[in-house]
RNA sequence: GGGCUAUUAGCGCAGGCAGGUAGCGCGGCAGGCUUUUAACCUGAAGGUCGUGGGUUCAAUUCCCACAUAGCCCGCCA
């Protein structure tokens, strides 16, 4: 096969895709609202939204869909669930667990977290159609699929361990031969109780397997694990749940899936996507979906756990940087390649994306030809709204960060306008309104915080700093130490006394005033170049050699406190 | 037991599928800019491409092992 080297993994996958010939394409993803959901979710959402842009274009009709699985049982909760309400609902499918927070009148425990995602993908430009399990197995349609997967259990088992069954060792092997013996394909949602499986005393999970197919009565027989109640349902009641392995090509089969985007730990071989694709052939007669794996994203050096708490949704980034920015991060990165977002990187993102746009509006051009049409293809689907005519400008990351942590000392108005001189100084063709511009600073205070948090969490001293560092972040010294004093040479310390000496006889002190006498200071009277009085400033108010433009930022600051900081 | 990913300059990462002088950003260093540093420009420095083998005229790239880190599968989802 002489496979021509595509300009961007996006289009080998739609590639593939066009090749099976269908009119109506419909791209699937799921996932089970166990908590809150976090970020990571959203590469395979936004994988699957960048093939919907690309085949529309194409004059397909295409059709997204996220499932949330909102029958599978609660295994155990996330840390910041109560106790006692765990107590009071695990086992039982999340759709059937009220919501955890008592003045949310939402439907149920599925509803709220799933639906605090979802109401994040109008900003991050996601266009789906959403679907919950617990409403697709009232369907008649689905509740004939278990009856075949019930009636064809051992052409099911016998796939599964034609799949399974090479990758276990001999111990596992036997557990899992013994296990076959009595499974069945589905599991019951009890009628007393509303639970769908139990823990036995070794802390193993054990299903209300389905024991008993009744063909002539249409029924199953079950027994509770947790309430031990046992008792005959009809198959049409939608009390059963198709096991994760025959419920996965049951959804593909009935919603004609032509491609899902699954996590690694799906994709494995012997795992849910290799067999669920063959008995999605046998059993319902569908050739399944075309297969994307792709890697985690992690956060930091970090894995996100829900069960720990360690979450970082879609709803926090929103707070702290532009959703075009993610997208970017997701679209450039090959799937098979595990994504480390970094939020103290998140400069390094955004400088990403501007030579990205650079090279789409034809104001750079790299060496590389197969890079710059890569970024072109990449660039317009990023987009969340329309794609710009020229290349926007923006304040920088920089700016508004500096801007941000001085914003306790100084009022916002005042900001607005020194920003508003920074717009115009640079010739912006749209100079930001002041609601644009408290937003922008929002973020940038967002993103600040969760640095700070990330600062906080890190034990190694080395590594606090270079984070410190690379995001400007400063804090006014309370006390000057001797170390950065003695960096300060004799005569950069006597044009300091010079300066306080002109700061206490003049009442009325402007920015370039300020600004001036430094210079005057320096250049005129120590003969020194003016750089270096104004490291020795710079050096005495931040503790390092570089900082704001000394006159406004200086006219803005306390005057006492100024004039004892200078005292040296 | 079976897999996946990562390991390249102080830090963050490209490159690898198509083997041929090791790249980007940030920082650090030196210098320039006669009112700046919320900026720009110039220069030099910094790497045994995780380790060990193999294939090859040639390996950071391909193959095999190993190490370290993280994750996943085998019950459930």
């Amino acid at each position: 096969m002489n496979k021509e080297f595509q300009i961007h993994w996006l289009e080998e996958i739609a590639e593939e895709i066009i090749n099976r010939s269908v009119k109506d394409i419909t791209l699937s993803t799921g996932k089970t609202p166990s908590g809150h959901i976090h970020l990571g979710i959203l590469r395979e959402i936004l994988i699957c939204d960048a093939l919907r842009r690309i085949l529309e274009n194409r004059g397909y009709n295409v059709k997204n869909i996220l499932f949330f699985d909102s029958l599978d049982a609660a295994k155990r909760f996330p840390i910041y669930i109560p106790k006692d309400f765990q107590k009071k609902h695990i086992g039982k499918p999340f759709a059937l667990i009220p919501c955890p927070f008592k003045s949310c009148k939402c439907e149920s425990y599925a509803h709220h977290f799933g639906n605090e995602l979802s109401k994040t993908f109008p900003k991050f430009g996601i266009k789906l159609k959403i679907l919950w399990t617990h409403e697709l197995y009232k369907q008649r349609k689905m509740q004939e699929y278990i009856k075949i997967a019930l009636e064809n259990n051992e052409l099911i088992k016998n796939i599964l361990k034609k799949y399974i069954l090479p990758t276990l060792d001999d111990i596992n092997k036997d557990k899992f031969n013994k296990m076959q013996k009595s499974w069945m394909p589905a599991m019951v949602i009890c009628e007393k109780c509303n639970r769908i499986q139990s823990k036995d005393k070794a802390g193993n999970i054990v299903p209300n397997r389905v024991q008993k197919y009744n063909k002539k009565e249409e029924t199953v027989s079950y027994n509770c694990e947790y309430c031990e109640y046992s008792g005959d349902v009809s198959i049409w009641g939608g009390r059963l749940k198709l096991n994760w392995r025959i419920d996965w090509p049951a959804k593909w089969a009935m919603l004609k899936t032509t491609c899902e985007p699954a996590g690694k730990d799906h994709s494995v071989r012997g795992g849910a996507y290799d067999t669920g694709l063959e008995l999605c052939q046998k059993l319902y007669e569908y050739e399944g979906p075309v297969k994307v794996s792709y890697e985690w994203l992690r956060l930091g050096n970090y894995d996100m756990k829900t069960s720990k708490g360690i979450v970082f949704t879609p709803e926090k980034y929103l707070n702290m940087a532009e959703p075009e920015i993610y997208r970017a991060i997701i679209l450039k990165t090959n799937p098979n390649k595990h994504i480390a977002f970094r939020i103290e990187e998140l400069s390094q993102y955004y400088d990403y994306y501007e030579k990205m746009e650079n090279v789409y509006f034809g104001l750079i051009k790299l060496d590389d030809e197969a890079k710059n049409k890569f970024l072109k293809y990449t660039y317009p689907l990023t987009h969340v709204k329309e794609i710009p005519k020229i290349k926007p400008q923006r304040l920088s990351l920089k700016l508004l960060s500096f801007l941000t942590q001085i914003q306790n000392i100084i009022p916002e108005d005042i900001l607005y306008k020194q920003s508003i001189k920074y717009m115009k100084d640079h010739n912006f063709d749209k100079i930001i309104s002041a609601d644009e511009f408290k937003i922008l600073l929002e973020r940038s205070y967002h993103w600040i915080e969760e640095v700070k948090k990330i600062i906080e969490e890190t034990s190694d001293i080395k590594t606090k700093k270079e984070i410190m560092r690379k995001l400007d972040l400063f804090s006014i010294p309370i006390k000057i130490d001797n170390e950065i004093l003695d960096r300060i040479q004799d005569n950069q310390k006597l044009g300091i006394r010079m300066f306080r000496q002109f700061l206490i006889k003049n009442e009325n002190l402007n920015a370039d005033g300020i600004q001036n006498k430094i210079f005057t200071i320096a250049s005129e009277e120590l003969k020194i170049s003016p750089k270096k009085l104004f490291e020795a400033i710079y050096l005495i108010i931040f503790g390092k050699k570089n900082g704001p433009r000394l006159g406004s930022f200086l006219s803005m600051l306390d005057k006492e406190w100024l004039l004892k900081r200078l005292n040296i």
